[in-house]
RNA sequence: GCCAGGGUGGGGUAGUUGGUUAUCCUAGGGGACUGUGGAUCCCCCGACCCGGGUUCGAGUCUCGGCCCUGGCCCCA
């Protein structure tokens, strides 16, 4: 028997309603602050994502020659592609830009909890704006969504202004080796590699810094410097929105072209891989041909949205079965059809069996069950049979049709 | 790429030291049953992940691969 990929996942309708369901409140909420939805391609372009991340994600990605011998690459993720759609025809719109996006992204990496090969990112990117206020309103609108789906995360914010005056004496590789360690919070290995460098004195202030959860405390370690005014903006903005965050100096996200805000959000029950949402403040459209454009964003993990959210079932809408008799069969076809333009979801029983076997179909997806036999058909009525209390009335169409959508309990 | 633990009908499972026709539950299909439901009874369907090796004989032992679960690495 063919299996299906490593790392791929097949979805069965109850949990395709599940997360249809989280994906439309996530578009819902972006919507009410002014995103609107954009697509880029499934595949682009080899170059687009190693010129953003270097050659070494070659071995990450799915990447294949086309007939033309063009070397391009399943995305494995979607800053890079909107940004490039920007440099591409985003140009002249006027700014800012609001988009957002739910999409599939492909990594080559080994699956585990909440991590698969192909897996769907939800996403947005806020494009010419370069105030506190525009980082603020992707946090905010990052934090609102989050609260939305139902399940308790943690949202930390930093900066990595902070880091980079402490860092920048060391020279690039030494500031990145840095960085690292204190993204991991291994402190003993930041002390170690930095004493080896003859730069004790530094983890020292390095780790406090970290472990500042105010600005206070932050700008006593690191002086004063050009960009506060602007910081502390941003972070007084977040207190006046009520938003529940934690400053986090020791934010450092994997890539180099982060500029300054970054943030992240964790969710519970998910294990190694419990980071559910990351962002912050970049430029990249000059990479792309573009010119220097100023840019915020985030992306969610949809997938470990899903696992953090665990076991809940979608609602089900209200339904009704129709059973009828060979006699019945036109009239009830006519009333199928009147449920259905009512917008009820309404099965039409397949089977030809006898009335207690279509029932017995009906009542496993069902709550209404309609009956019609010659009975009904002469005098173009329904008969009408609730299943969950096991009462029925003949009634006449119309009078079905305000019963079956005038109960909201169903 | 690395480590640990796994893989028996669709799902969940039993299977002793290697020994007859691989167990049970559930789901699914059919029937009893063409004007009143989820019940019941009967019947059916359906599995040892793949390949090599050891053996008279392998679900069981062994090697390799694939896949799953979790962790490391990485995380754009």
């Amino acid at each position: 028997m063919l299996q299906k990929p490593r790392g791929t996942r097949d979805f069965l309708p109850d949990e395709m309603e599940s997360r249809r369901e989280v994906e439309s409140t996530m578009r819902k909420v972006s919507a009410t602050w002014g995103y609107r939805e954009i697509c880029t391609p499934e595949f682009e372009e080899l170059d687009l994502f190693t010129v953003r991340s270097g050659e070494g994600i070659i071995q990450e990605m799915y990447v294949f020659e086309d007939k033309g011998g063009r070397k391009l690459a399943l995305r494995p993720e979607l800053t890079a592609p909107v940004l490039r759609m920007y440099v591409n025809e985003g140009k002249t719109l006027p700014k800012p830009l609001r988009w957002y996006y739910f999409a599939d992204c492909f990594r080559y990496e080994r699956p585990q909890k909440g991590r698969y090969r192909q897996f769907w990112q939800f996403g947005v990117e806020l494009i010419g704006a370069d105030t506190p206020f525009a980082e603020a309103e992707v946090i905010m609108l990052a934090h609102e969504i989050l609260s939305s789906c139902d399940i308790s995360f943690t949202l930390h914010v930093g900066h990595l202004s902070f880091m980079r005056i402490l860092l920048k004496e060391l020279d690039p590789a030494d500031q990145k080796r840095a960085r690292m360690f204190l993204d991991k919070r291994d402190t003993a290995g930041l002390e170690e590699y930095l004493s080896s460098r003859d730069q004790s004195s530094l983890s020292e202030r390095l780790i406090s810094l970290a472990g500042c959860r105010n600005l206070e405390e932050v700008f006593s370690i690191t002086g004063d410097f050009p960009e506060r005014g602007r910081i502390e903006e941003l972070f007084t903005i977040l207190d006046q929105s009520g938003i529940h965050y934690t400053l986090n100096p020791g934010i450092a996200r994997g890539l180099d072209y982060y500029t300054g805000m970054v943030f992240e959000a964790f969710a519970e029950n998910l294990g190694a891989e419990n980071q559910v949402l990351g962002g912050g403040t970049y430029r990249l459209a000059h990479l792309f041909g573009g010119e220097d454009t100023p840019s915020c964003g985030f992306a969610i993990g949809f997938d470990r949205i899903m696992v953090a959210r665990g076991e809940k079932p979608a609602e089900v809408g209200k339904s009704v079965g129709v059973a009828c008799t060979g006699e019945g069969r036109s009239w009830a076809l006519h009333v199928a059809r009147k449920f259905r333009e009512a917008g009820i979801r309404t099965l039409f029983d397949l089977t030809g069996k006898s009335i207690g076997q279509q029932l017995s179909g009906i009542s496993r997806f069902a709550v209404y069950a309609v009956i019609i036999g010659s009975r009904e058909q002469e005098t173009r009525t329904v008969t009408l049979k609730d299943l969950h209390s096991g009462v029925q009335k003949t009634l006449s169409l119309q009078d079905a049709l305000s019963e079956v959508c005038g109960d909201d309990t169903r």
